[in-house]
DNA sequence: AGTCATATTGCAACGGGTTGCAATTGAACT
DNA sequence: AGTTCAATTGCAACCCGTTGCAATATGACT
């Protein structure tokens, strides 16, 4: 659901920006220096980083750089697939690019460190709240707190 | 108020706060009318409050109230166990009382509505990343984001 | 009741992120 | 190349929550 078919292959798309600057124009929306900026940033990112991360990225591109174009820019970006979202235990926002396997999150309460989830180990999870409710989780924006092994044992 | 009848399950312990007096104490922590301020405003609040919310009725209570003391009782209070947090979808905190059975939470992107996620539905994730990573999920914090039936529909 | 250590508060500044609005600018059309 | 209109930006104010520090007040002990 995270990524539909018109971004097959993206591997290639991110680098080459040209193919999210035609996604853009096909729904109306501009291709501008500072959404430019910030694509070459997310180009370069990879794993996971912080909206205030990627500000300061941007800044280092055009000092002039505004945080809410960047984060309006995010959400634009997310609305057309190229990025999601969720929240580390702190409820600050982590972006990452796709396209990368859908994931979870998993953040250890203790020790901060974080792992992903791959899609089969939330399988379970997801086909029960499917089947029970018709509920479709959005896998991605899944972040768990919890208690690491590591941390647990001490 | 705080201290008036019915009492069922989870009202027991918190309607008399002097429990939690007695839990601060056992720990060298101080009982002071702030923190009787917050907990008659928790005592009142059934379901899921934001941070936000609690600030605003402590104010109703003393209109001198300061966010940061609120937050920071509320983080004592979690740490006794009287409350826990998880994020909303937007990343805002949203604290429920306890005790009260233990469950996660489900939001829908779309509409923005709610759902609890009881203990044995979420029962499979939670041993699975216990089984294979020793992870000791904490499920009172957990929030699913996603698409609910009705919205799916639409 | 008074003393004292230290937990807690108030305050002010900050960090991350959002919003409303006027000014700017991309790009479609001529 | 110029016109035009809506998408986008910059800005400033705001919201939620956190942090450091000096001043205050709890409660244990005398």
């Amino acid at each position: 659901m995270a990524v539909d078919g018109s971004l097959d292959g993206a591997g290639v798309a991110l680098a080459d920006w040209s193919t999210v600057r035609d996604l853009l124009h096909a729904r109306g929306l501009r291709w501008t220096p500072q959404r430019r900026a910030l694509l070459d940033v997310l180009a370069s990112t990879d794993g996971h980083v912080t909206g205030a991360e990627l500000v300061e990225r941007c800044r280092a591109i055009d000092p002039a750089t505004i945080p809410s174009t960047v984060y309006r820019t995010l959400d634009v970006l997310e609305e057309i697939g190229f990025v999601s979202h969720s929240h580390a235990a702190d409820g600050r926002e982590q972006f990452h690019v796709l396209p990368v396997v859908e994931h979870g999150h998993l953040e250890c309460r203790r020790c901060h460190d974080s792992w992903e989830i791959p899609v089969d180990e939330a399988a379970e999870l997801v086909t029960a709240l499917e089947r029970s409710r018709g509920f479709t989780v959005d896998l991605s924006h899944l972040s768990i707190l919890g208690l690491c092994a590591a941390c647990r044992e001490t």
